[in-house]
DNA sequence: ATAATTTCTTAACCTACATCAATGTGAAAG
DNA sequence: CTTTCACATTGATGTAGGTTAAGAAATTAT
């Protein structure tokens, strides 16, 4: 029997019965998805949340003059989905792809509200997941609202050491919302300043 | 009795029995509050949602350079509050204040909770309000990252006309994330555009 | 190993928006 | 009516970050 990221995640998260978290996880797909594979395009719905069991995935936009915008990375253990997409059934203007080599769990969104009316437990950590997805998001507005590229950066690679080494410097700039340029620039300032000090 | 836009709000946007409509109802205060007052400050926990019952407020942050950035507006029959700080009981980053003199309803997280569980029609309900604001923030993230200040405030318009007219502009600014200034000469841009075509 | 490709850096120049400062306008308050 | 104060405009100048372009460094493939 495997020892899956994903049930380790359930059983530590969802105050529910083994029962439950057996339903649920039989009620899964696992897929494989290869390096540069793509598992939503805009104008598709977002028909799951996937929940990534090893690799990196991430969530980003192309606008009108052809640039990447990336909305979200989603290392191991993380949720990732177009929230509006898979609950309005709307059509994404976003896409999910794999930048590594990676195993995700579909999990359908039927499921989850069959789940959270059923089981106060999974309603609770259902909530829980929204509500953590909402403070990213507002945090991010903040940011990008408040703070330098360079005081983004900063607080990337305090939240993210390990996506900061794992990740090329392109991705880390379109999710900062700047040039790879302008990344490298900030990055030589920075270690300028802690020789110096 | 009152006919408050509340009631009418409930009534048509919860799938739930009278009964527990108006059991929500009795367990929500209502409150006046003028025009500046202020219902929340960063450090305090956010205990209630509010709803706008009338007028006009406003969640925003202040950064390390005392500049004031607007996260939402919410006029009449809109819902407000630090959802994080709600949810978690952490304390808040934001203010919540008036813009103009308002009757909002508090309503608490534990009833929203109850409700939840015990009824299926408010869970879905709950649900959706939770999802329209991820799809709010999401939206805000991907015009931060991809858009033009003039691209942004074509889009406000477009989508809160009302507010526009309603609203000084230093806030729209504050809200589009540039300041007052930058904001009138995107006008005067805009009003020069029309005349010559 | 060596070639091929992807990623990163550096430099010169450019642009959107910020800052600072002065002036104008319109609504509320005396 | 006129004073005040909050709000909006306009102009001169500054700056963070973008753009373009070239080369260096690091991976990946052969």
């Amino acid at each position: 029997m495997h020892n899956f990221r994903f049930t380790t995640f359930l059983t530590s998260n969802i105050s529910s019965s083994e029962n439950e978290i057996d339903y649920l996880l039989s009620r899964c797909k696992i897929k494989k998805v290869k390096k540069g594979e793509i598992l939503l395009r805009p104008g598709e719905e977002c028909k799951h949340s996937f929940f990534v069991e090893s690799g990196l995935l991430r969530q980003f936009a192309i606008d009108d003059k052809g640039k990447e915008h990336i909305i979200q990375f989603a290392p191991e253990n993380w949720f990732i989905a177009d929230r509006s997409s898979v609950y309005f059934g709307e059509p994404s203007v976003y896409f999910i792809q794999a930048l590594e080599e990676s195993k995700v769990f579909l999990i359908e969104e039927q499921l989850f509200l069959q789940l959270s009316e059923s089981d106060p437990g999974f309603l609770k950590s259902n909530l829980r997941l929204l509500h953590n997805h909402i403070r990213h998001l507002q945090k991010r507005i903040k940011q990008l609202l408040s703070d330098s590229a360079e005081e983004r950066y900063l607080d990337f690679i305090k939240i993210y050491p390990d996506l900061t080494l794992r990740v090329p410097q392109v991705y880390i700039a379109s999710y900062l919302g700047i040039t790879p340029e302008s990344l490298s620039r900030i990055r030589s300032e920075l270690a300028g300043k802690n020789f110096t000090k």
